[in-house]
DNA sequence: TCAGGTGTTTTGTCTAGGACAAAGTGTGTT
DNA sequence: AACACACTTTGTCCTAGACAAAACACCTGA
């Protein structure tokens, strides 16, 4: 008896899985999984177990692997699917290269949740790259051991936020001391209404500044028609665009078309992030980013 | 013939209005409202002065308007309306309390998008109040002088954007000033997974600062359960929730509920922002914060 | 006048299975 | 290796109906 597993509504499911309803059906009726329970009106609900699954499987999509594969392993196929991409804390800490230093001592006191160690190792880290090659060899780092230390289940999603957020507005002060010196705006950064994650943007806002040029942040979720509205009104040259993993693959490559061609073509666009990694063609005048070292600036 | 009116499909809307599929395809049903055409697929295809319109409605419907009446005025009805909401920029600005001229001056700065007029506006603003009242008397001021220059329709949600962004970022900057001033943290903030709005949470946090308080950020969107955990794990003394006017209404009070089952009892919760200010009864254990004077500080 | 209960209306989310286009994959030809 | 073509996979959109929860209106009693 004691705790009954919590139940969840397609919509709450939908919500914490970022998979559509109507995927979450088709799933349903073409390979029999996810298979909820029902509630006394008939409508699907979904025990916690089969929410995490789903939140599990969304990685491996994200990662690019197809969902009529995915959804037709055995659950040992699944587990050692698993294994192999990552493995746990508890194995060494898998083939991937190891982590500098100053990367693992930030992993470590995001772990701890130390505020204090985890700016300790910024400035430190800062002080001794310079802003440039802070946030290519350190920030850059931090974000991917932090994605794959979630990704394993290493750090929990508070944890990251803790991380991310302390991130932002470490690099936020750095731009906000090189205001003064930059040129006038030529950069307009933002994500799209299903995008939430912009540290990407305060890093790419920060390696602008770096080399002068200045950059307006609108932060995340701007519906498309007030991004290209903007891009306009602030008479920028390039609109910066962020796409975490996370976000929903199928609609990415419409998406980035329907803006460029809301956006005057004079004006470029530049998309990064990990989410367009996996992005083969691109619509002409959109220009992708996946490395800040190789920033067309 | 010249430019054709470009079309969006319902996925489009309901990301760029904010209405869910099911409800544009039930408003239709119900009240004849909107009509979009169909593509050669039977697709509802929605031209872009839908779009618009159905962004305007959302505004009335934020402020707590039902859509049956809404749906049924007619063009004239609706203009009618428009007008009486605080008419627009050419009017004198309708008869609410005039704004004091820092906050005109913010605003101004806002519409044209003025990155430097804005900067020197808060410093002002700032040398002039302290920052406790900085607060209190200007920011608070300004968000919603914003918030309502954007219902009447006189500034866009990316102007909206650039003003939240930057009076985050600045706001931030004197958080960190005061970092090591402040005692060990006591206060987690954060918002619930349909909240996108954090500029409450910083102006909370600076509030907090300025007694001596230290607080955690968490930003926008956070599970309930890693709210929950993450309380425990930093181990505060207090959660603030932050609520926008946008928030779903018919969820908030039961998302609460539910945070404060999660939530251990020696735990406060506070819950602040425009979406609760219409809320009466509260769960024990939860304490309303609408003004910043009230801070149980 | 205000708190509390009851009945009615309004409202949005969920259901079903089918259709179809666009992206991805594979094969054959130059 | 590059291109065209066919096949497979995939997710979004369609229809119309059901129903619970919220909001409103009305009534009652202190």
């Amino acid at each position: 008896m004691s705790a009954q597993e919590e139940m969840f509504s397609i919509g709450a499911v939908e919500r914490d899985s970022g998979i559509s309803r109507d995927t979450l059906r088709i799933w349903e009726r073409r390979y029999g999984y996810p298979q909820p329970l029902r509630n006394t009106k008939g409508e699907r609900i979904y025990p916690e177990s089969q929410l995490r699954h789903l939140q599990k499987l969304r990685r491996f999509l994200d990662q690019g692997m197809r969902p009529g594969k995915l959804l037709r392993l055995t659950d040992a196929e699944f587990m050692a699917l698993e294994s192999a991409s990552g493995g746990s804390s508890t194995e060494s800490s898998s083939i991937s290269r190891p982590l500098s230093p100053l990367v693992a001592a930030c992993l470590t006191a995001v772990q701890q949740l130390d505020e204090q160690a985890l700016l300790k190792t910024l400035s430190l880290a800062h002080q001794q790259y310079g802003l440039s090659d802070f946030i290519k060899q350190f920030v850059a780092p931090c974000v991917i051991a932090v994605g794959e230390a979630w990704a394993r289940g290493d750090i929990e999603v508070y944890q990251e936020h803790f991380f991310t957020q302390l991130m932002t507005e470490y690099l936020n002060i750095e731009i906000a001391k090189m205001r003064n010196r930059s040129s006038r705006p030529l950069v307009l950064l933002g994500s799209l209404p299903s995008e939430l994650h912009t540290l990407g943007l305060s890093m790419t806002a920060a390696m602008l500044a770096c080399h002068g040029l200045s950059s307006i942040q609108l932060g995340a979720a701007m519906p498309m028609d007030q991004l290209s509205k903007a891009a306009q009104e602030f008479n920028v040259d390039i609109v910066g665009l962020s796409f975490s993993s996370a976000y929903p693959y199928g609609n990415l490559r419409n998406d980035i078309q329907e803006l460029r061609d809301s956006v005057p073509s004079d004006i470029d666009i530049w998309v990064g992030g990990e989410g367009v990694r996996k992005l083969r063609k691109l619509p002409t005048g959109v220009t992708k980013v996946t490395d800040f070292e190789q920033l067309p600036i």
